[in-house]
DNA sequence: AGGTAAACGAGACGGTACGTCTCGTCTTGCT
DNA sequence: AGCAAGACGAGACGTACCGTCTCGTTTACCT
């Protein structure tokens, strides 16, 4: 299941019958993103998306294919708004890297869905497949992006940073994972800080 | 729901009626597993467990209220196992953690369950004190104990172990589970040394 | 099942343990004639019994083998104490006999079991024998007692009373059991006056 | 419960979706019956009908409430087959109108269905209603059609027809559900004319 | 007075069916 | 052709009782 048809398209081949409704495509995840936040994950139903959107469940199920599939295209927004401004030092990247992800896993829709969708995709290779793509990837973008900066000021050596890569993402996104989704801890300015100094040391960079 | 009567407890008063059949507890949890391991948390059903322990749908009810009761259960089973000997230095300590941990989240019932019932703990508070003093707690301590034995080893001293306790947590489980359950990427020897030296270095332990 | 061990009898071979106790005999027989009139038949169930009649399901079960098998007793209780004192004339002991049934399937107990137990028993040996005994035989007694006078005291012949018998409790029996449980009319005088002369005309008994 | 949808009207304001399977309504009833007629009442259950018919136990649901409401339809099929042709006078359609009750009555699917429903009714406004309109009144109305004849034919006054219609009524039906389904007995020609007799002596109509 | 046997309460056991829910699919008629 | 509506087969939910089975306790009788 999972990744099927996906959202409207409109560079699509633009078939001949009836185009496509933009407003229940909006509708859709709309109601997808209130139903997480008020109800959580167990009670994401499609029957329920489609009642609260005011949209029939053929509507729902031509577009997405499953209740997971609804929730990744919720998640995958969130996290592509989470493009961080570049700073001007490592130490700032860091951190600003940090408090982005923090953000994104605790909006109410992302909290309630992303173990969830996580888990899943362990049984579903579609919905692997979809969460690596618009989840994952782009997540492990934006510590990529870090890395290049410092690189490109020379804190670190390139060598350094494309050996490090996939470790420091491991470490930056599953402490925060596991502190804001599975401790249910806060995140405040001295985590981050700590962590941050943390990293710099582990990965050699003189403080600032 | 959840956390309500739990496993027989030997020690319980010995109400009057017919005793809770220990036989029964053990079918059940066994059951339990082998539906995570073979079809994962989706599959896993309080009729199907019942059916396959060879016991009433009831019998299952009457000691846990719903499925992710259930598999609590048999994640805090397999926690419980994972205490591990003491090493002769710090970096053997963390390393041995970190390979105890790797051990726990790679279990298939383990790896089924583990992020699916953190996710449903969200939204449950009998669910999230279960998972917490069941799952959470017993893994934190691993940490704990191996900076207790670094301190006694002299290696690091009482205040910087009870002030990084909870990031260390966080960072070794963190990394781990986001490594294995997000990405699904193996833990090799070369990820275990390298975040372990990452460790010692941010904790200032000098190298052995 | 049904009709097995019954109400404790004190003639019986008193063996050598304890003795059934007569209060839960009572207690029981009370609880299911106060379910019934409150709320029917189908609430009747063995374990409502015993709850509300303070004593344990197997103690239940020692005297009834199911809710039908309690039914019968209530009901043969109400129709033990429905016999008539004779009248003057056929037409007296005829409206007696009326009203004397009539009483009995108007109690709510009855109202609510009578019925149902004689639907159950048409699947049921036991049951059936058990209601044959203590229900159809005792009533039918009745309208053969009423012939008898009639008999006596010359109203009709041996012969006629002999042959009409079963035809004449199939019309009593039934037509009231039809207006009161079937079509839940309410038997008023005229009804049983127009019946009775009815009966009376058919029989050839000359008005008194 | 009781009397909800009921079975397709094609009548019905034809609302937008799929409309209901006429197939599958056969299919529940044919199973019904089965059931009724093989096992009896207390072996009719939703489930066994829905499986029987091949057919989800919710299109079951979405017809009938609950099991009484499946069997009121058969028996009501049943009674709405027995009108019967008229005979030359009053004697001849007394004789038929038992003839077809009891052929009613002895059929399987009625004999195990009948007084258990209107048991049931005692509790039930809604089956109660359902009884009276598609099992009572149809049987009544049989009499009635009777009685208009003889008045036609004038061999009893209108106002006499009118008068002991509901008598008659419970008379006939009475004595024959108390015969079949009481008393288990037959109904064989001597019941039936010796029945016929007596009412038309009660009737005062002079024999043929 | 002590033993023994049965009834007692409590409550767990394997079951069946309940009536409800949601799933994903499949018609249908309207736009 | 897309859509809202809604019936369909499927199957799990959690509950209620079923009738049976331990249990530990109580009560009477019979030595």
């Amino acid at each position: 299941m999972s990744g099927a048809t996906e959202i409207s398209d409109p560079t699509a081949t633009r078939g001949r019958g009836r185009p496509r409704s933009v407003a229940a495509d909006e509708a859709i995840l709309e109601a997808t993103r209130a139903v997480l936040a008020e109800d959580g994950w167990a009670a994401l139903t499609v029957e329920g998306v489609a009642a609260r959107a005011g949209v029939a469940k053929t509507t729902v199920y031509r577009r997405f294919t499953s209740r997971a599939d609804l929730a990744v295209a919720a998640v995958a927004q969130l996290v592509a708004a989470a493009r961080t401004a570049p700073g001007s030092g490592a130490a700032e990247d860091i951190g600003n890297a940090i408090r982005a992800c923090a953000d994104v896993y605790s909006r109410p829709a992302a909290r309630a869905a992303y173990l969830a969708v996580v888990a899943e995709a362990g049984r579903d290779p579609a919905l692997r497949a979809a969460v690596e793509g618009r989840v994952i990837t782009p997540a492990r973008q934006i510590v990529a992006d870090g890395l290049d900066r410092a690189v490109a000021r020379g804190e670190i050596t390139r060598g350094l940073a494309d050996s490090r890569l996939d470790l420091l993402y491991d470490v930056l996104a599953g402490a925060l994972l596991h502190r804001v989704l599975v401790r249910e801890a806060e995140v405040d300015d001295d985590f981050i800080e700590t962590l941050t100094s943390a990293v710099l040391v582990a990965l050699r960079v003189p403080p600032a």
